[in-house]
DNA sequence: ATGGGCACCTGGCTGC
DNA sequence: TGCAGCCAGGTGCCCA
C-alpha cells in the first residue's frame, strides 16, 4: 500500500494529535504484526509523552521522552486519529489511547506492517541503519544515481525501488517517475547516460512532491488520518492503465513483471 | 557483491 | 452460488 507519499500524509495527519500528548494506554488486539509485538510493548509506551512525529523512508517515526516508536504500515496498513471510545473493527490491531479522548489507531489487514519501540537513536536500529538518502533531499540526484549504477545489470526500475538506492519508491511511483523521466523500465541500471541519470533522479522528486500534494495514491485501501483517500489515482500516467492508450501519445500502455511486481509503461515515450 | 526468488497474510475479483 | 486461482502501495532473508 503506502509509499513514500502515503506515509507521509499519513505523518502529517497523526502529529497534530499526538504531539505534546502523553499516551494513557495501549491496546493491543493483535500481536502477530510483521514482528510480533513483545511482552512488554504496551508497558513501554504507556506514560510517554510525544514529542514529536517525524519520517524516514516509510517509516513513521513517533518520538517520546523515552524513545522512538518506529512504524511500518506494510501493503495495507494505516493509522487513524478517532475518538477513543470508536468501536474497533477487523484489523484494528492497535491503540494508542492520548490524554485527549483521542486514540490513534492501526489497521492492517494484511499484517505485514510492524511496530518497534526502542531506547537511544531509532536512525541506529537495523532497519533503519542501512537505508539510502531520502529522495527529496538534496543527498539524493542523478550524480549519485549514476554513480551507484555503474556496472549494474538489475533493470532500472528494480534498481530505483532498492532501498540502498533511494528509499520511499515503491511499485506505483517508481513506473510513474520513469514515464515521467521518458526511461524504459527495462534498461539495465548500468547502461544509463548521466543525462538519463538527471532526469529520473528530477522525476523521482516531482512525481513524488506532486502526489504528497494531493494526500497520496488510493488504490483500493489506504485512507489518511481522517479515513479519506489521496487523489493521486487520477494523475497516473500509466500504473494499472495497461492496455489503455497513452495519455501523451496515445499509444497503449504495456505491462510486465519485474521482481515479482507488475510494471508498467509507454514504449513510444520511454526508451 | 550481485541477482533472483520466496516468504509473510488477508481480501477482492475473475472465471469456470 | 461456490470455489479455485490470481492479484495487491513492502521488504527481510536465503540461495546460487
Amino acid at each position: 500500500m503506502p509509499e513514500l507519499p502515503e506515509v507521509e500524509t499519513t505523518r502529517r495527519g497523526i502529529a497534530p494529535a499526538l504531539e505534546g500528548r502523553t499516551i494513557r494506554e495501549v491496546r493491543v488486539r493483535e500481536r502477530r504484526l510483521r514482528w510480533a509485538l513483545p511482552r512488554g510493548f504496551e508497558a513501554e509506551l504507556a506514560g510517554r509523552r510525544v514529542l514529536d512525529v517525524g519520517r524516514r523512508a516509510k517509516y513513521l517515526l513517533v518520538r517520546t521522552d523515552a524513545g522512538t516508536l518506529i512504524v511500518h504500515l506494510g501493503m495495507s496498513g494505516s493509522l487513524r486519529v478517532l475518538p477513543a471510545d470508536t468501536p474497533a473493527l477487523a484489523h484494528d490491531h492497535v491503540d494508542l489511547v492520548l490524554d485527549s479522548g483521542a486514540c490513534v489507531r492501526f489497521n492492517d489487514p494484511r499484517r505485514f506492517g510492524s511496530m518497534h519501540f526502542v531506547a537511544g537513536d531509532p536512525h541506529e536500529h537495523k532497519l533503519l541503519r542501512t537505508l539510502a538518502p531520502e529522495p527529496l533531499s538534496d543527498a539524493f540526484d542523478g550524480a549519485r544515481l549514476h554513480a551507484r549504477a555503474r556496472r549494474r545489470k538489475v533493470a532500472v526500475k528494480l534498481f530505483l525501488m532498492d532501498a540502498r538506492t533511494v528509499v520511499g519508491v515503491g511499485n506505483i511511483y517508481a513506473s510513474e517517475a520513469l514515464f515521467r523521466a521518458g526511461v524504459s523500465p527495462r534498461r539495465a541500471a548500468g547502461r544509463l547516460s548521466r543525462e538519463a541519470c538527471e532526469r529520473i533522479a528530477k522525476a523521482v522528486k516531482d512525481v513524488l512532491a506532486d502526489a504528497i500534494r494531493v494526500g497520496g495514491t488510493t488504490l483500493r485501501d489506504y485512507v489518511n488520518a481522517d479515513g479519506m483517500p489521496g487523489y493521486f489515482r487520477q494523475k497516473l500516467y500509466v500504473y494499472e492503465r495497461a492496455g489503455e492508450p497513452c495519455r501523451v501519445c496515445g499509444t497503449p500502455v504495456r505491462h510486465c513483471v519485474q521482481g515479482q511486481r507488475s510494471t508498467y509503461w509507454c514504449p513510444h515515450c520511454q526508451k
